[in-house]
DNA sequence: GCTTGACTTGGACAAAGTCCATTGTAGGAT
DNA sequence: ATCCTACAATGGACTTTGTCCAAGTCAAGC
């Protein structure tokens, strides 16, 4: 546990927003300047490999990492403006998978993005 | 409708998989030397526009163009090959998504990816 | 035969991420 | 206390994917 790893955990922790990469480097710069972007990408790397955060990408820009990871959810996210929330669906998607739709894969994951438009765009069309 | 817009269809419909934007390029110039890659990336885009194919990105590497757009389906992808398959589960996710799971967002659509090990991946560990 | 407009082209550019050689550092061995 | 060694961090180059734009091409209509 390196200077580097702490300031990258706590700028996670310190917000539970949807980060990206480059969005933790520059918070964790001014905590500590001299941090490379490498480093705050082989960090990330390694919490999502160790599981304590999760990778979630929306939309074909950058990766966002969730702290949430300790929770099972879903993302709802904004096709305006590009908000993610946090949802919690009832039902479990992956029994809805029939072993006939299966095609012999053995099946870990499911990821749900749910697609729409936030009250606070919709309301400024 | 030019010649460059036929081959992309073409290439599309020729074959029923998930093809990256270079792919369809690559396939495109076999048949059309001269296309150029903007040509095929602009082709694309009008046809997601007109709702004639899919963006599908299931990694963070490229987009990738489905031309199964006519009936609604989700993805099973391969984590360690990247195979998709196109899979159709029992059941409505949107309906899984309650009221006060929406955060006053209006919800248009969803996209549900499931991963796993293909087959072939699994057996050849 | 010219003009116009749409389509295409190719190359420059940008964003996100990876790779790698070098540098720095912390802890153990002497 | 000093040296060694292993590992982590650094920074810069590089790659991939995609977008943008100015210039070229082509066909239709006047």
């Amino acid at each position: 546990m390196t200077a580097q790893r702490r300031v990258v955990a706590e700028v996670l922790e310190g917000d539970h927003v949807h980060l990206t990469a480059d969005e933790v480097h520059a918070r964790a710069v001014e905590r500590l300047p001299e941090i490379s972007r490498a480093t705050v990408y082989n960090t990330l790397g390694e919490m999502v490999s160790l599981g304590e955060v999760i990778e979630v990408s929306t939309d074909r820009r950058a990766k966002r990492y969730d702290p949430n990871a300790h929770r099972p959810h879903h993302h709802l996210v904004c096709g305006r403006c590009g908000a993610i929330r946090d949802v919690h669906p009832s039902g479990n998607p992956l029994a809805d998978l029939p072993d006939d739709e299966r095609f012999g894969f053995t099946v870990s994951d499911v990821e749900v993005t749910y697609r729409g438009t936030c009250p606070n765009c919709a309301a400024t069309v």
